[in-house]
DNA sequence: CACCTATTTGGCTAATATGCCAAACAGCCA
DNA sequence: TGGCTGTTTGGCATATTAGCCAAATAGGTG
């Protein structure tokens, strides 16, 4: 494999593997409605504050939200503004499990 | 949270992460272009059959591949036609670290 | 049936991720 | 400055993942 595909491979890998935790999706869920604080995520979250603070630097050092200290709290926003539109494609992936999981009750299963 | 939501972002971190790897990706792409056989996925990734067999066994779970046994060999297709499209926005995520970068090295790093 | 090829599975080790607690830090206010 | 609130960091225990080898399985053919 090509020296450059490998790191697109591994750079694309490396925004998804951010993203695939569902404390983050959560986060990045959140996110698009609204900037939000630390504390607002953790409470949404029901972790450890230090564990939300870990999953959000998760997520800056990947691109994906960034953050503004305003005070004495820290704001949090999303870098990108196409998070849910991306979200269609995972969607049919659970549609489609669905679906299958239908057509094995009804029979079909191998 | 709502029991609901929470099972809802854990089956979409299902999917991300079953994703949310270098050889994984590599062989989405290609299932993009053709349904391949395993043998032919090894080759293009250059790690142990079985470590492919793994990857490939991680991307049916999530239901994003199906696979088709002709003869003795095993053909993988994508079960969803959309990954091309899902890409979209985790390129935007590079798109926008490469101009961070760059703003970076012109002085604007903090 | 014996043998060959293609693939999957089991088992192991090394690497990485998760989540909590405790400690450090930063900003604000008396 | 001292104390308070909000956040990050370090450290640790546990769990999960990745990749290889070896063994098992499945299909095809002589």
């Amino acid at each position: 494999m090509d020296k450059q595909r490998k790191a697109h491979l591994e750079a694309r890998a490396r925004v998804l593997k951010a993203m695939a935790h569902p404390s983050r999706l959560l986060i990045i869920e959140e996110l698009e409605q609204n900037e939000r604080c630390v504390c607002e995520l953790t409470e949404m979250i029901g972790a450890d504050i230090s564990t939300v603070s870990k999953h959000l630097s998760v997520l800056r050092q990947a691109g994906i939200v960034e953050d503004d200290k305003r005070g004495n709290q820290v704001y949090y926003r999303l870098r990108i503004p196409c998070m849910l539109k991306f979200f269609d494609c995972v969607e049919s992936v659970l549609q489609s499990q669905a679906e299958a999981r239908v057509a094995c009750l009804a029979g079909g299963c191998r």
